[in-house]
DNA sequence: TAGTGGTCTAGACCACATA
DNA sequence: ATGTGGTCTAGACCACTAA
């Protein structure tokens, strides 16, 4: 008797952590506000640093949380919308996208992506990088690999590569008429180089899109996008923006 | 001289492991294959069992391996390609969809839900839960919330809930008139009851699928969906299979 | 009952950003 | 120089599975 707790299932501490942690964002955080450092937390929690981090960890997952090396933790703002599928399909880098070249060069592909283009797992392609850039962000970096069969006119006297090299490589394919493509969406993490595009250490949770472009009855380009998994919400068809928690209280 | 690692940047050990641990899966290792369990794992590599669960971790959040606790570390077999979106917008339940219902109860739904049905934040809605299986594992798990204006219809004599009641839901639903539906895929973490219906532990990652349907001019219906993301590939549109890696050489 | 992965602790040191 | 989050250790105990 009083003893209420007899039959309840022992939650994890990090697992109850979170609930609290997350409640108290709702109520007593603003967006952009910095919370106090893990190791005050982890006193006032009454746990130790690694529990407490287990908990923010997944806050931070779930768009919540924001931590950063050096600075602190900070309450996010809602994740961002970024359109990904539209009813209309179209070759990359047409007219209006939010799209900026990097850089363009002329390389082996892993396997899975030779397998997927049907070229040599030995066959250089080109590939283009760009970045997807949203509210002064970096929410995305792509890699796109179009094999030289899909631009043999690509002439040799453009740029051997830099940003010049990837517009000719669009342009090209450009040329070719779009029979189809289709898209998957995928959990990852980041490579090295894709983290420090996106301002996030090795490692980091991101949404892999792949996309593949089809033309002359084959695959003539395939890109692989990796967007931050803590700050998107991929949008497909409409791309209307979905009002989100208690978030929409302001701001 | 012969320094050669003077100026390189301090990889964080489980990085590196992590590595080693791929690479080992692509040559060494079956799917389906059991791991040296944790602690001998951690011996070998020469590193604490928290380090090298960190290493597991990644590996698990890419699909590469599955750990159940009691059982052991296995290796995982490739991401299976789920359809999420087709060219054709239907409503939920018609025909051959691989959905099986599951009951259906009269509650208020979370705030966000209540907002993008645009239904009071006091108002219960009908809610059809939903698993989606996939070779013979439970993918998905599905919250259907349908506001009571949206099934007016709906006869008080059906079932008050079950399986039946659902029918009688997603029957009424159906008579509407579609007029357009949006998606949003972002990641997340299983609720404690998605997590057993997806045969995983609480807080697991999860793809997270929104979806809006639109009939006479307002939201007639919103869906979540839960995917499990260390199994699932969503594909949108075509559904055609993408290979992958170096798994793609048998079973 | 034995063995597995999951949780938790109390430290330590490091890399990074900022003042 | 200080303070932050990131990495790492060497333990301990618990929950679960299967023999």
């Amino acid at each position: 008797m009083g003893t209420t707790q007899l039959e309840t299932v022992p939650e994890p501490k990090y697992w109850h952590l979170k609930t609290v942690l997350s409640e108290a964002l709702d109520s007593e955080f603003a967006v952009g506000e910095i919370l106090p450092n893990e190791r005050e937390l982890a006193a006032r929690f009454g746990v130790a640093r690694a529990t407490l981090r287990q908990a923010l960890e997944q806050l931070e997952l779930e768009g919540r949380l924001q931590r950063r090396r050096g600075v602190g933790t900070t309450v996010a703002p809602p994740r961002v919308g970024v359109a990904v599928g539209t009813e209309q399909q179209t070759w990359p880098g047409v007219n209006g996208d939010d799209w900026q070249l990097v850089d363009c060069a002329l390389a082996v592909p892993p396997a899975a992506v030779a397998d997927a283009l049907a070229t040599g797992r030995d066959e250089e392609v080109h590939i283009v990088r760009r970045t997807r850039m949203s509210h002064g962000h970096a929410v995305a970096a792509e890699l796109l690999h179009v094999p030289q069969a899909s631009v043999p006119e690509l002439s040799g006297i453009d740029a051997p590569s830099g940003p010049a090299r990837a517009r000719a490589v669009l342009r090209e394919l450009q040329r070719l008429e779009l029979e189809g493509q289709d898209r998957a969406v995928e959990l990852g993490s980041a490579r090295a180089d894709d983290a420090k595009a996106l301002d996030r250490l090795p490692g980091a949770p991101v949404l892999l899109v792949t996309t593949r472009f089809f033309a002359e009855g084959r695959t003539a380009a395939l890109s692989v996008a990796t967007y931050r998994a803590d700050t998107c919400r991929l949008t497909f068809g409409g791309g209307v923006e979905i009002h989100h928690g208690p978030e929409t209280q302001a701001s």
